[in-house]
RNA sequence: GGCCAGUUGGUGAAGUGGCUUAACACACUGCCCUUUCACGGCAGCAUUCACGGAUUCGAAUUCCGUACUGGUCACCA
């Protein structure tokens, strides 16, 4: 009984080896400095924001250098596997405009060193483990769970490092004889890579992030392939895929960290290259005192979904994780306004290295800026699809007629310093509500009066407004209108002398003007009110007043 | 508990031995501008970089220790 004797029996059918398929996935056509990345989600039914915040990363490295950025489905874990989840990844890295160049979705594949989906690569992954039994480097393991779970508690006990290694290494040591005969009387087995690393020898890890850390070798005999399904854990997968797929950054989260000395020993043992690695930091959250991972059960903003259903912009999500990705950000951008996110050079190194708190008052100000950049028609058609989707109220506001709905919009917008009061689309129904007489009629409302609150003033103000000092032909009569309806009930119209002299006056044309605001949209926080009055026009104005209680 | 990482204001952070009386942005507060709200402008907001010690003429920046926080220790990725 040899090595490859047993080889052969656990893998009866594999017949291309590791020569095989380099030849198939020949290394790749690069150009000096350029990259290869990916993006690797488990398909679990959620698009969680670290896997956007990653893909961003992926994709602007290739932006910046060149290369091909690919997206590789990790189904290896069939329990939690969820029907259509990779169409919702691919779906939002749509939405967001970072697509990869190669990807495998409902069968079609582009790019040729697919196939992009793990469970599809089972044959080549055990063509890599047959061979590392071959050399006498992988074993067949047929502990229990009960037996596991009893020596981890023995370590436990025993205050050792928990693990399977070493002395603990129980399967390592059978004999190919009695390998083969559990094997052959249907024992269920899984296979662990044999380490011949030492936990007391310490390496250099040159993290592109952290910089260089001095890590213990592993000396764990972890498990590559399970039993049930014969599929690859993580650990192999990414030494067999990244090899394959020529992956030259990996981009993954913090997590992972502790298990970099399993990968680097596994590519010291096929003579493989290791691919640069960039730990990312974790997107974190503040509950209280505590700070912790940002959570799919516990925290809604961790899912993409969340950002949708609010109706934030795909842009201001981008620019806010951009802020997280490389602080210098913002500052760059705002010496570069015509420059877009892509332009921006990445630094691996100049990411911090401490958790990342996604702050959602940042992403609200990013987006009410970005909001207020878009030109009517651009709004009115990025709320349209998101109130098809969200809101069917706003959707039939729009839909009565578009034209009115963009005037709305265009108040105090389109100019140099355009109002910013949208931060989301599910704002907008709160900011217009009142320009529609049947929403108006029926919305339940508290006039919000200010300063003057007798009923009779407000009455008299309204209908002296109304009779002899109405004017829209332009802002500056408009005005002028106001000007005088204030002087001619005794209010101040000059504000200067208002202040210095206010013994002199009821009021001042700031208080006349909050009554016509107020008594119109029963909001004291409003838009310019020259551009609401022109929209709702005269008969509408008079209608809106007279209907206030006397 | 072992291993690893991190710790600068309410928040994200810049900062790698003197140019830092700690940049920039968000949030907050005040003032100005203004018909209101906003926008904008100005100002305020850490005498100090978790704590203790060491090195140095000089430390947020180097070293050691302590504390705290986080990650990880699966036939999950």
């Amino acid at each position: 009984m040899t090595n490859q004797d047993l080889a052969n029996l656990i893998f009866p059918k594999v017949s291309s080896n590791i020569l095989d398929y380099e030849k198939k996935y020949p290394k790749r056509n690069l150009k000096e400095g350029e990259v290869v990345t990916r993006v690797a989600p488990s398909p679990t039914g959620y698009m969680h924001l670290g896997t956007l915040f990653q893909a961003l990363i992926d994709y602007i490295l290739v932006k910046n250098r060149g290369g091909v950025f690919y997206l590789r489905n990790e189904d290896t874990d069939t329990k939690r596997e969820v029907d259509g989840a990779i169409k919702l990844v691919m779906d939002t890295l749509e939405e967001y405009n970072i697509m990869p160049d190669e990807y495998e979705i409902d069968g079609k594949t582009i790019g040729s060193y697919g196939p992009y989906r793990q469970t599809k690569r089972k044959e080549i992954y055990h063509a890599f483990i047959k061979y590392l039994i071959e050399i006498g480097r992988a074993y067949p393991c047929f502990c229990t769970k009960e037996e596991l779970d009893e020596r981890k508690k023995q370590q436990e006990k025993n205050k050792v490092r928990t693990g399977y290694y070493g002395k603990y290494a129980k399967c390592r040591n059978l004999s190919l004889e009695e390998q083969a005969q559990k094997i052959k009387s249907g024992i269920p087995y899984v296979i662990r890579f044999k380490s011949e690393g030492d936990f007391n020898k310490k390496f250099i890890f040159n993290d592109l992030v952290k910089g260089k850390l001095e890590l213990s070798e592993n000396d764990e005999d972890f498990i590559i392939m399970k039993s049930s399904d014969k599929l690859p854990t993580y650990h192999f997968a990414h030494l067999v895929d990244d090899h394959l797929m020529g992956t030259t950054h990996v981009i993954r989260g913090e997590e992972w960290l502790p298990s970099v000395a399993k990968h680097i020993e596994l590519f010291k043992t096929f003579g493989f290259k290791a691919p640069k690695y960039i730990h990312t930091p974790l997107i974190i959250k503040k509950e209280g005192n505590i700070t912790r991972k940002l959570s799919k059960r516990k925290d809604p903003e961790a899912a993409m979904s969340y950002y949708k259903e609010c109706g934030y912009p795909t842009l201001a999500i981008i620019e806010s994780l951009m802020t997280i990705i490389n602080s210098n950000y913002e500052e760059w951008h705002t010496k570069n306004p015509t420059c877009t996110y892509l332009d921006f050079t990445y630094s691996p190194k100049k990411m911090s290295s401490s958790g990342a708190l996604y702050d959602l008052d940042k992403l609200k100000n990013i987006s009410k800026n970005i909001i207020s950049k878009m030109t009517k028609e651009e709004l009115m058609e990025e709320s349209f699809k998101w109130a098809s989707l969200y809101s069917k109220e706003l959707k039939d506001l729009i839909e009565r007629d578009k034209d009115y709905y963009m005037g709305i919009l265009n108040i105090e917008r389109e100019q140099k310093k355009p109002r910013k009061d949208i931060a989301k689309y599910d704002e907008i129904m709160d900011n217009i509500w009142y320009m529609y007489d049947d929403v108006y009629k029926e919305h339940e409302k508290t006039y919000e009066w200010v300063g003057i609150t007798s009923k009779e003033e407000i009455n008299l103000i309204t209908s002296t407004y109304m009779d002899k000092y109405f004017c829209l032909k332009d802002k500056e009569s408009w005005f002028n209108g106001i000007k005088e309806l204030s002087e001619s009930l005794g209010y101040a119209s000059n504000m200067k002398d208002y202040k210095e002299n206010k013994e002199n006056y009821k009021g001042s044309v700031a208080d006349v003007s909050t009554v016509l605001r107020v008594a119109l949209t029963s909001k004291s926080t409003t838009p310019d009110l020259y551009e609401i009055m022109t929209l709702l026009g005269k008969e509408r104005i008079e209608k809106r007043y007279q209907s206030l209680e006397k």
